[in-house]
DNA sequence: CGGTATCCTCAGTGATACTG
DNA sequence: CAGTATCACTGAGGATACCG
């Protein structure tokens, strides 16, 4: 809470374009790759696929990969991945509150 | 919480690779230019100005002029500056708990 | 002091094509 | 199906210089 180099390690995963989009699509359970493709709206193959590496790397998703013909692989949100979901809720809460005064100040602070 | 839409906005806030470190630098009260950019490790000019004008514009933080040469401005959270800060405060958290098992999940992905 | 104005670079991203 | 490989582009952001 003290630490300025922790919120810049934090913004590095949360800030991310598109992986707590990515992260908000596996809270009920496990997805396969075309799954997210379709349902993070805008994501490309090669975004979607960069994303989940660096997820898995940091511990964040599992791959889990079935040797069959086509593959299927799906990804899964770790125990840490899930904490990371519930600890972004209340920021998702802040914005349902406070979106539409942000837009009202925007369109004010542009009228000038 | 439902709409992916606003998940989006929020990022465009929150993920902007400055604002949550100047936000942050605001949360004891109120502090000038020349302060934030000392404090604000690694930010140049330009970006603590561009980052400011954009909180300012979403109603985040008040920029006040003192008209005396030298200039004096001071920049301050608003009350809705104040609950971003604090639905960031989860978040930050979490950092503190879990960004040793990220960095020991680099290191293991990392050794392969 | 607290900015603006310019120029320039390069990392992040999209588009496209190919593959086990 | 779930990627990888390449290329090309855009814009975020740094460096620098100047200004009220």
């Amino acid at each position: 809470m003290e630490d300025p180099c922790k919120a810049r390690q934090v913004l590095g995963i949360v800030g991310d374009k598109w992986a707590m989009l990515v992260v908000r699509m596996l809270k009920d359970g496990p997805r396969r790759f075309t799954e997210l493709k379709r349902s993070v709206e805008g994501i490309s193959q090669r975004m979607l696929t960069v994303t989940l590496r660096d997820l898995e790397r940091d511990g964040i998703v599992t791959r889990t990969v079935l040797a069959v013909m086509p593959p299927h692989v799906s990804y899964e949100l770790t125990p840490m991945g899930r904490t990371l979901r519930e600890a972004t809720a209340p920021l998702l809460e802040w914005s349902i509150e406070h979106l539409p005064h942000i837009d009202a100040a925007r369109a004010a602070y542009d009228n000038r």
